[in-house]
DNA sequence: CAAGATTTGTGCGTATGTATC
DNA sequence: AGATACATACGCACAAATCTT
């Protein structure tokens, strides 16, 4: 067949992996930004050596991550860079064993808690009265909206965002965000629909609020403690029966 | 060309995702656990009605979330549910713009204290004579292994391993973990061995150990603010050079 | 609105490298 | 060492979505 020596690879690397390195390197070395565009799969595959398959299973993995995005015609962008790989990871393994599901969602309730907790004097130090205006709009939304609907969740999100935005730490953001959309996803699978017990729900908020108003980190505490009791009650309840 | 009714795809979804879908519900419903085999790529095809190109793509899209692992040769697997995704698009993050990687690194530190210094009272609260040996034993590490050495280092991440583990929390546990890798791999890249400054972090893992041991949540806490104080003062500087 | 060009999605066949028995 | 099973890689053709003219 071959007359020729063969072009053996010298890499001792998996081609895809070399590939998705290669990727990385490029948007980095070329300083791109969320939402701007890659070369084409033909550019990319001539760029790189590599046959059209290769590059798109390469492509794939980081799309997983969120590095990318790829736009069916369209083409491939660089991704937004959230933690929606860490939001599927969660969840999925959250519903895997129908026996540990519910210990999962108590160490995410756990770790909820954690933040907004452990934040609390900072979140109070760094609070100003556009935050507070904004946390007690998102308040009267929870309260205003009909139970169950979409609207409701999302103020129920919004509100937690907002908790951990005078903090000015985008991980702490990203984080909260991911933390409440898996608790969002598992719950309702438990039995439980997360922002449940609209009352105790709203009741918790207002007194967080009250606290951030009155610039009191240990009642803040206090409330952040108070409104996720009933969280860990359910999931206990759920757990005997 | 086509005589008959084209076999439009009742599907709105993509194939791939339908496909990815599909494994993960396999596996749950299956019971699988980390580590146990998939059916063949050959197997999946023809049980799915995809092609291998459409297989292959949603399956690594499955291994960069450590659903499933793919072994060379060998054979594909549950995956072992860790949260490299989690490491990959932090650390490709923090490398992304030179300019804000600072505050990039300066928001995983700050997490990072959250973790230890929120759980300070719990940690102290559950704490055994045993986990308090383990303590002593990897600070001891990191003061015997020379400077800059993988020991080294790897003993720095198995004492906040140590910490979390008697919370029985698995994902604070994981995020432990994830977090220190990230800082592990990004700091170098910004001038500034992770581990470095080895006597200032000596002499915090041991504060710490002997607030835990007298069981001072408080002094706990101090320590905690003490270990990480030194890291923040080295970002600020790289921040002003 | 229409038609063509561009780009990604899907399918298939074949050859090769790798692990396992 | 050989044989078998399996994943890896390549190349091409066509479909589907999007963009442009």
């Amino acid at each position: 067949m071959r007359t020729e020596i063969k072009p053996i690879r010298p890499d001792r690397t998996l081609l895809r992996q070399a590939v998705t390195d290669r990727i990385k390197t490029y948007i980095i070395d070329n300083r791109l930004k969320p939402g701007d565009p890659l070369p084409t799969e033909a550019e990319l595959c001539e760029a790189l050596n590599a046959s059209r398959s290769s590059l798109r299973e390469a492509i794939k993995t980081l799309a997983a991550l969120d590095i990318v995005e790829v736009r069916h015609g369209s083409g491939t962008f660089v991704g937004r860079l959230s933690l929606s790989a860490l939001v599927e990871s969660l969840t999925f393994r959250g519903l895997l064993s129908p026996e540990d599901d519910l210990r999962a969602l108590l160490d995410l309730v756990e770790v909820r808690q954690l933040f907004e907790e452990g934040m609390a004097a900072q979140i109070i130090e760094r609070l100003d009265g556009e935050h507070l205006a904004d946390l007690e709009q998102a308040t009267a939304e929870l309260e205003q909206c009909p139970p169950g609907s979409a609207a409701q969740v999302e103020a129920d999100r919004k509100f937690h965002q907002l908790l951990m935005q005078p903090l000015g730490n985008q991980l702490i953001s990203q984080l909260t965000g991911a933390f409440w959309d898996v608790h969002a996803i598992v719950a309702p699978y438990l039995g439980m629909s997360s922002p449940a017990e609209d009352a105790d729900t709203v009741a918790a908020h207002r007194a967080m609020v009250e606290a951030a108003r009155g610039r009191d980190a240990d009642a803040f505490a206090a409330a952040v403690v108070a409104h996720y009791a009933p969280v860990r009650r359910r999931i206990a309840a759920a757990g005997r029966a």
